[in-house]
DNA sequence: CATGAATGAGAGTTCATTCAT
DNA sequence: GATGAATGAACTCTCATTCAT
């Protein structure tokens, strides 16, 4: 309990600090223009410093796109508790476009961008996002188990319901809506979600 | 009647030379390998010569992009024909998921690549694809009316029939199914497809 | 003859003027200090010109490099013109050292640098002197035949006159003969050569 | 006798650990990639630490440098036993040839690699192998003066031989000798050292 | 004594773009 | 109309070195 944790803790503000920074920078400026060099600048550091703190450019993306899974996987672990499994899956969906809409940055790099792979594809796990596909498949299962949907199967099922959950959330994103207002476009993916969760229904 | 026409005439040509090879490159070789010089070396003029035909790399994108609309188009116009609506919104599916995986890249420009714009995001619209959401919106209200699907908001339902075909599509270019093989991939959209316009079906 | 030809020649005018002044940074500030940065400084231009006259930095070595074997075979060719194959011999040894102090840049980059391999190695050859070392062969092949030196084998006598010549040459270049002075040296080279070459003769 | 010596010692110590790993760095990597930071993780101190004992890289190499002489003084001071002045004098050859190819590291670095340093060159001296010069013309003139060589020069005839050897020694470890297979190298190098001195020989 | 943190300087390279001819 | 030549501005990344703590 002294200075090094002090220092950890420092070590671990830093890397929030460009995490942070570059995740604004992607929102903000787009993927071309997150250079290291901008994000230098933007943190008031050198961009040598940044490579104290991450290996490359890679790195940061990397770690960018873990914490929007841990965050998303944050948001969706309070769902357990929930006991009747179609409410369950309602939540999600619903949960769902919330972490889309309050942070689309993310959305947009853990679900849309191309992997800037050059080993990172191989060795680790670009989308790690598997969890969150398994435990949206078991709450669809309980649901079909237990009678809420219709006797489907749960894979295709499951499938379909995320599919269909990107589609909305990515077109918004990359705004591929502009036939509709924001207001509509909101209004539009609620009921959506209200009618095709409704018609899996049994 | 004479000179200008001619001039007018041969203008066309080269800016149709550089669009097609530009496409080329752009489907062959993807969006970050395809640059002015690499256009010019394939089309044997020298970079200088395509800005006497083009404003700037982003005017190149926006023909391209609106290109691939235009196939789409294509594509979904011999649909008319069909006499029944509901045959003819099952084909359109179908089609569009065969466009999506002909022309990946297209696909990508079109529906999920940021607008590589400057202004022209602004002057001119980006998302040109309005026609084709109408064409939809068309066929399924057609489709309501003629007691082939539920009385459901003919709105909500292209909205929610074509978020779902994106996401299936987005997802699967930007590789965000490696749970599943390809093959997998494939059957999981069809059999998806068949379930999800099944369920809205009378 | 006209307006290609003149393009042609000043293209290589410019070619000529990095590499006369590439050779020059070599010279005065070492291997290290050598960059394309700095050639451009040097001659004025921006290094992304460089680039449209030389592909990448070994490029631009490997010309200076093969330069300077062209300068040495020009130099000794004016040998075979000597009838008596052992003045052609020691007339050689002769030139060799004079190519050397004339051109101790070009030697080094020939003999004494580590190669920037990166596959020029492997697709061009690095040592293009073979046809110089053959050449050496040849002389003391015939002066061997001739009965101008011991009945020695020739490959070992080429191998030993050439490692000799070059040992004291690059000793100096290098500057490892600060034992004595320039004068002494040069003085030391030559004597020392008519001794070897004389007591490898009859 | 106390506290100071201790400091001494351990300041000395810590030199020892630095010049070590740093030299088994060279070695094992060769220069090109030893780094201030390379050898600081190898010893397992911050960077900073090395400046601590060592004023630059350079003052480092310079070391290193020193040390190669020293090996090599060693090794060849175990000649001076040998009572038959022309027998110690093969077998230095034979030493140095080992030496070199036990150590192509060090010897690219005491006699051919350009003296890395800014003023050290000036200040010290980097070609601090005279000793062995030396000693290599003590065994020569007492060669020539018991009658195995011929009367001649012996500053001559030592330079000479040194520059013979270290013409095929540099030659070899520059990847000059690309015409020959490694074997045939090594053979050509005995065969000509057997050949040169024994043209000295009376 | 030791170091974590930081950096300036520099490396090679690529690209969209301009402009005189 | 076409272009060869040129460039400024970027890019990622590495290194020796410094200094407050």
């Amino acid at each position: 309990m002294g200075i090094s944790e002090r220092k950890e803790r420092e070590k671990q503000e830093m890397r929030d600090l460009i995490l942070v920074e570059s995740t604004r920078m992607f929102i903000e400026e787009g993927y071309e223009k997150t250079s290291i060099r901008n994000i230098a600048d933007r943190i008031e550091y050198s961009p040598a410093t940044i490579y104290l703190y991450y290996k490359d450019k890679d790195a940061i993306l990397y770690d960018i796109h873990e914490q929007g899974f841990e965050k998303l996987s944050e948001k969706l672990s309070g769902m357990a508790k929930i006991q009747n499994p179609y409410e369950r899956l309602l939540q999600m969906g619903h949960l769902y476009l919330q972490f889309a809409f309050e942070n689309p940055e993310y959305y947009d790099l853990m679900f849309i961008m191309r992997a800037p792979m050059k080993k990172l594809n191989e060795e680790k796990e670009w989308s790690c996002g598997f969890d969150n596909y398994y435990f949206l498949q078991d709450v669809v299962k309980e649901c079909i188990n237990a009678g809420y949907l219709k006797p489907i199967d749960s894979e295709l099922a499951s499938f379909s319901i995320w599919s269909f959950m990107h589609g909305m959330v990515s077109l918004a994103i990359r705004e591929r809506f502009k036939m509709y207002s924001e207001e509509q476009v909101k209004q539009l993916m609620h009921d959506s979600v209200r009618m095709i969760v409704g018609m899996m229904a049994k």
